[in-house]
DNA sequence: TCCACGCCTGCATT
DNA sequence: AAATGCAGGCGTG
């Protein structure tokens, strides 16, 4: 089937949104890059989009079972524009953000190289659909963007819904809490797919939202939270298996609009006693509770009603474990010849090689490592 | 209440 | 080349 794909186009500065960053700084597992053009499925269409410097370009396909109008194209034409308005949470202006920042960031750094903030324009947090960002964060213990990605796409691809294909590939909606609770086999197969322990996690949450044993726990009520305080909403997610502190607040500030919300972990701890003045243990491995309040607070002084945001760039501009699958592509590519970059044509890691090579930024980075690695 | 431990997989190191 | 270590958050006892 071949489809010619019509593209319409809004106005957007890259310092207030740069899809190849913020597409895949850990916060959304989803979307393809095929050919510098990124994809994701909603329910009822794969969504396409391109930029360059002065525009965002979009376009969709519709789902393969329906029909394709010239009222219905006028009605998607709106609805993905509006996706994408919501989704990257537009109307808040960055630019202003990261003015705000920078002031209040020169204040509280130890060292007064450049900030992060000057250099990582552009990265801002998405306001994601609360279920898919539930069960993606259960996915993120102890886990990699690379892993995460692809566990997605698999439970995606097996219990979603077939949406149509688009150049060469079979693009599935993101299933829903009966998909995934409708037989106690769901579990064993998400096991099969690599998902380990998470698989319990997956199905009992899910369990959770279907049962009439907890009448509270409902998707009108998880999307509610957007309405309600955090502790409301901190409190809520935790009663749901494989959600802790970490993972609660990852949901909050990415789906829930908690836009003051950090979520600590050990290396956003590293970056608090290395980088601010935040006094601890340096070589603290486990977290308590006390010490993961105190940084999450902490980080909210120094930065505010946007400190999740805040913590975000910072979180990206430092690199070195942060998609680890990204970079280790890079080096395999500086270090070995064509032939050993062979067995994975996983189009997910190909094609985010590519983008990273077209983002003069990101080109930077590269250079970075290269040194780092020739110096080894 | 706090803590140590095990859980799963993929990748890097040895 | 097989074995080991690491990543690093949640649940359990």
């Amino acid at each position: 089937m071949t489809v010619d794909l019509i593209w319409k186009k809004f106005p957007v500065k890259q310092v207030e949104v740069k899809l190849s960053k913020v597409l895949r700084c850990g916060q959304t597992f989803r979307w393809k890059n095929v050919n510098d053009i990124w994809s994701y499925t909603t329910e009822n269409k794969i969504i396409l989009l391109k930029q360059d410097e002065e525009y965002i370009h979009y376009s969709w396909i519709a789902a393969e079972h329906m029909q394709t109008q010239s009222k219905i194209n006028c009605h998607f034409d709106k609805e993905t524009l509006d996706f994408i308005k919501d989704y990257f949470n537009l109307p808040i202006k960055l630019e202003t953000l990261y003015e705000e920042w920078i002031e209040k960031d020169g204040l509280f750094k130890i060292s007064q190289q450049k900030s992060a903030f000057s250099k990582f324009t552009g990265i801002r947090i998405l306001r994601q659909e609360p279920w898919e960002t539930l069960i993606s964060f259960i996915c993120s213990s102890n886990n990699n963007v690379k892993r995460i990605s692809k566990m997605c796409d698999n439970i995606c691809t097996e219990f979603g819904k077939y949406i149509n294909e688009y150049n060469g590939i079979k693009y599935y909606s993101f299933p829903t809490a009966v998909d995934l609770s409708s037989s106690p086999k769901v579990e064993s197969r998400l096991r099969d797919l690599g998902f380990g322990y998470r698989a319990k996690y997956i199905y009992q949450t899910a369990l959770k939202f279907t049962s009439d044993e907890f009448p509270d726990i409902t998707l009108k009520n998880l999307y509610q939270l957007r309405q309600e305080n955090y502790e409301t909403a901190h409190d809520f997610l935790l009663q749901l298996t494989g959600v802790g502190p970490k993972v609660a607040d990852c949901i909050c500030l990415m789906a829930l609009d908690k836009h003051d919300i950090v979520p600590v972990d050990t290396h956003v701890y590293q970056i608090a006693i290395r980088d601010y003045k935040f006094k601890g243990k340096k070589d603290l491995k486990t977290m308590n509770k006390k010490t993961y309040h105190d940084i999450r607070l902490f980080f909210k002084e120094i930065f505010g009603d946007f400190a999740g945001w805040a913590q975000s760039v910072l979180f990206t501009s430092d690199l070195s474990d942060l998609n680890n699958g990204v970079n280790k592509i890079q080096n395999t590519e500086i270090n070995i010849d064509h032939t050993s970059v062979k067995q994975e044509q996983d189009s997910i890691v190909i094609e985010r090689k590519r983008g990273i090579l077209l983002d003069p930024s990101s080109q930077e980075q590269d250079s970075d490592k290269k040194v780092k690695y020739e110096m080894k």
